[in-house]
This record gives structure tokens, C-alpha cells and sequence, in this order.
DNA sequence: GTATATGCAAAGGTTTTGCACAGCC
DNA sequence: GGCTGTGCAAAACCTTTGCATATAC
């Protein structure tokens, strides 16, 4: 189902948008990323690329591409994290104490969306923002008295 | 269990920290929020009645008040925001259609929380992070083909 | 050729920080 | 009186926006 470069930008347009050198750079530059990327990092990573390339082109190219539906955006402590559709199953868990992310096995998000929405009505999208708590190994520091970080 | 601000104020001068008329202000309008406030909101509110009072000093009041455990903070789309620990039970759900808020009644939120606990160790803290997802009426609106907003 | 995308620069906004002074205890 | 907290100002960020120019189609 994983799209590749030249099918977004054919996609792109399709839907009437101009494929440009910074355009295609910046999708390569998403499709090539595992797992999610902020703005400013991905900014970084064009202008390694193609110095020339403005920030602002990104954050341009970014709400684009999430109009067009390629890539998806969501919340954590330090910010919002863009990430191709593809990848947008994901749960994102991160451990407060160790800082350790993870994700939730989408049986088991399916499983707490169905329940919430059957006994509250809310129907939850758990993929938009991230999911503070203890990783397996931090609880058992704890546990064990270990003051921790 | 709610302190009321001399109660915090006691609390705070045990802890070794000095009670100043801008901290009793601060300490003041956090209580009597109710609900949640930005921490620009919390500044304009001081300033109404304290105009010399610094966004600053906001600022490091509430780094203080968390440290202390009077005040804790979440996450949604627009930032953090900061509530009083007694008031810390709640799972924020955000309709991203509407914008309506809502809570998750504590016991589906404890049935959650075990339910990941059990079957993935992760023990989550639903509360530090909101859920973004659609509201009932607006789960209506869109299966009656209403474009909405 | 024309509409769109880009670069640039500047603005906008929130939050942080350094420092001298004020004020709590 | 000593140490902590505050105001001020500035900086540091990230992100957005206006406008003239470049360029994809």
C-alpha cells in the first residue's frame, strides 16, 4: 500500500498542484523517515540537501501534504510529530520517567477505541496524541525504591 | 480534600519557599479556576488585578506550584494547560470537529488504564495527554452526510 | 503566459534567561 | 541582613505572513 515518491507527486497532481525540486525533496525526505519527524528537524534535513530551501517552504509543504493526505500529524510534550498515513495506526506511549516510547499493538488500541465509544458515545482517534505513562521497566524501579531520573 | 490558597500557602512556606503577594494571587486564581487555564490566560488574569505583576513570574510560579504538587498540566492542539491536582482526574476528549470538550467518566478511565496495564505492561497516565476524536452529534452529523466544519 | 510556489524578511507569539533591585523571613 | 523572588529587557524559539520574483505547466 506504501506509496513511493513519484506516486505522491503524481497524486499531487492530480489533485492540480505543481511539483517543484523542494517538494519532491521534502517527500522523499518523509517517506525516507521511520517513524515520525517535527517540522524543524525535517527543515534541517532538506536544507543538508538543498541549502536554499526556506523553513517556511516546509511548513507550507507540510500542511499540504496533510491536506492531500500523505502524511499525519500529532501531539506530544515537545510538539507535534508529522508521519506518513501509512504509519498512523500507531499509539504512541511514552514513559515519563525514561522518556522510552512505544506502541500500543492495534488489537489493543482497537479494543480501548470500541470501549470507550460503546460505554461514552466519544469515538477516540488514540492516534492524534500521545499516551504519557511508566514503561515496564521504569514501574519495577520504581518499585524497587530506585529514585530514577 | 481541596485546600483553600492559606492552606497551600502553609504548605509552600514548609517546603521553604516564601510567600509573596504576587504567589498568593497566582495561588488564588488557580483555585478558583475552574477547570483548566493556559498559562497566558492565568498572566492576563493576574495582571488584571496585579498590573505590575510579570509574565514571568507566571511562569516560574508554576514551575513552583507543580514541583510542589498543587498544580499539574496537559497537553491538547492549542498547548499546555494547568489545573489543580484535585481536579487531575480527568481525561480531556476534544471533539476536532466541534471543539466541544468532555471528560471520560473515572471508572471507564480506571478500566482503560488497567486494561492496557494488563495487556501490555505500559501502565498509561490518561490524564497528561487529551484525546482528540468525534463527539456524539457530530458522529450523527457526519453519517447524516452533513458537511460540517 | 499565467497562476502558483518560493525565498526573504519581518512579524507574531510564547516561553526562558541574566541581572540588578526589592522584599520576605 | 541574607537569600530568594521579582521586574525588566532581551533573547531564543518556532511558526506564520506579505510581497516580489522565479518557475512549473
Amino acid at each position: 500500500v506504501a506509496e513511493n515518491g513519484a506516486q505522491v507527486a503524481a497524486r499531487l497532481r492530480g489533485l492540480g498542484y505543481r511539483i517543484t525540486p523542494q517538494r519532491e525533496a521534502i517527500i522523499e525526505e518523509i517517506l525516507a523517515a521511520e517513524g515520525h519527524v517535527t517540522p524543524r528537524l525535517l527543515a534541517r534535513k532538506i536544507q543538508k540537501r538543498m541549502p536554499a530551501v526556506n523553513a517556511s517552504t516546509v511548513y507550507r509543504t507540510l500542511q499540504l501534504l496533510e491536506s492531500a493526505e500523505v502524511v499525519r500529524h500529532f501531539h506530544h510534550e515537545a510538539g507535534a510529530e508529522y508521519h506518513r498515513v501509512e504509519e498512523g495506526k500507531h499509539v504512541h506511549l511514552l514513559c515519563y520517567r525514561c522518556g522510552a516510547g512505544d506502541d500500543l499493538p492495534a488489537a489493543l488500541a482497537d479494543q480501548l477505541r470500541d470501549l470507550v465509544s460503546r460505554c461514552h458515545g466519544f469515538l477516540p482517534d488514540l492516534t492524534h496524541f500521545a499516551i504519557s505513562g511508566l514503561c515496564v521497566a521504569c514501574q519495577q524501579a520504581e518499585a524497587a525504591g530506585d529514585p530514577g531520573g
